[in-house]
DNA sequence: TTTTTAATTGACATGATGTAAGGTTTTGCG
DNA sequence: CGCAAAACCTTACATCATGTCAATTAAAAA
């Protein structure tokens, strides 16, 4: 388990995240993963056979780290629709701070890294099922507004919870960030749930 | 006015664009767009100093191909800050079909661009000014949210009408134009607007 | 027609990715 | 411990895109 390889190979994931996170942005070149890790260029190859691999790998480590499901609890303990919405809400405008660097880094990175973009999707793709999973419980409780379908309240839910519109009023215009979740819950209240 | 000279510029300049808008997605090297244009690498680096120069430049003259002034005349006419919000979030979803693609290339493009970025967030800072225009209206009537300021309110009225938000229900998932129009119509007069 | 502007040709420097082969250190197992 | 295998290092090379230069040819404009 705590092999040499895996040693160095969780060494470098951490390097790279170190190196996506950081304040300044990096270009990531293979040759400063490796001399930020201590290491030679070879030898990152010899771990990832590509830049795009090295990305992948380095975005699944994140999402490890990151410890889903236990911030996920509350929304999935809750008792009704009403509330498991409020809290999903809450636990994603959490998730923010962490991840939006990293998705600014990725977003960064140039053509050729279609790998790692994919598996960004993926966990983004992720918090989607929460969303519906949210959905779902409104709908069972009869409180979702009748012209919405669970895809389409889905959908809708999803959209309001974006990253970007996060990162705008948070990061670019000063919103202190609980009131940004108050927007948030109010706004996804009033477009999916009965008054 | 139509010297050789701008000509060929508008040539190289329309062929960008129309690789950048291919389905399949270009690369956009350098010799692709000479060999597109029917001319030589060196020619297009006669135009153009450099790759980044020659995406703001394509940018622009995209942005002036879209006719932004006439599309957003209906908003500017409207009588009253409701309708005036209406007009403006209409008049941006029909924007979006055009420039999302254009959105997505730009996103692909590498590190190195960023001037090219630079450009396009500023198109997108113009498309605010224009929510700040209709939210102004809104507060003029007195029917703006008490709770709300002007400012948090044209945040967040940008933020509902976000683009990624858009492509996803409407390119990702289907939904009819019309639909995601009405449902946006819906949600942003309940975020802003008076009962 | 002449002059000037635009485009071409071909060569070169740079810098990043990725491959390859052979040598050295470290690890871990018998 | 001792030794084989795994991990790592060193050096070198192929490739490919960007960007630069200089000389030449083609074609506008005067």
């Amino acid at each position: 388990m705590s092999n040499k390889r895996t040693k160095t190979r969780h060494l470098l994931l951490d390097t790279v995240l170190s190196l996506l996170l950081a304040p300044e942005g990096s270009l990531l070149r293979m040759i400063d993963v490796a001399k930020a890790a201590g290491v030679t260029r070879q030898t990152v190859y010899d771990h990832f056979t590509n830049r795009s691999e090295m990305l992948t790998a380095a975005i699944l480590h994140f999402g490890d780290q990151l410890d889903v499901d236990a911030r996920l609890a509350p929304s999935r303990a809750a008792p009704d629709g009403r509330s498991r919405l409020t809290a999903y809400t809450q636990a994603m405008l959490e998730f923010f701070p962490a991840i939006y660097p990293l998705k600014q880094s990725l977003m960064r990175m140039g053509p050729g890294d279609e790998e790692a973009k994919s598996a960004w999707e993926d966990r983004i793709r992720a918090m989607k099922e929460g969303c519906a999973a949210a959905v779902s419980a409104l709908k069972a409780d009869g409180d979702l507004l009748d012209h919405l379908t669970e895809a389409r309240a889905t959908d809708l839910y999803f959209t309001l919870l974006n990253m970007d519109g996060w990162a705008h009023c948070v990061l670019e215009n000063g919103w202190p960030e609980v009131e940004y979740l108050a927007e948030m819950q109010r706004v996804t209240h009033l477009a999916l749930v009965k008054p």
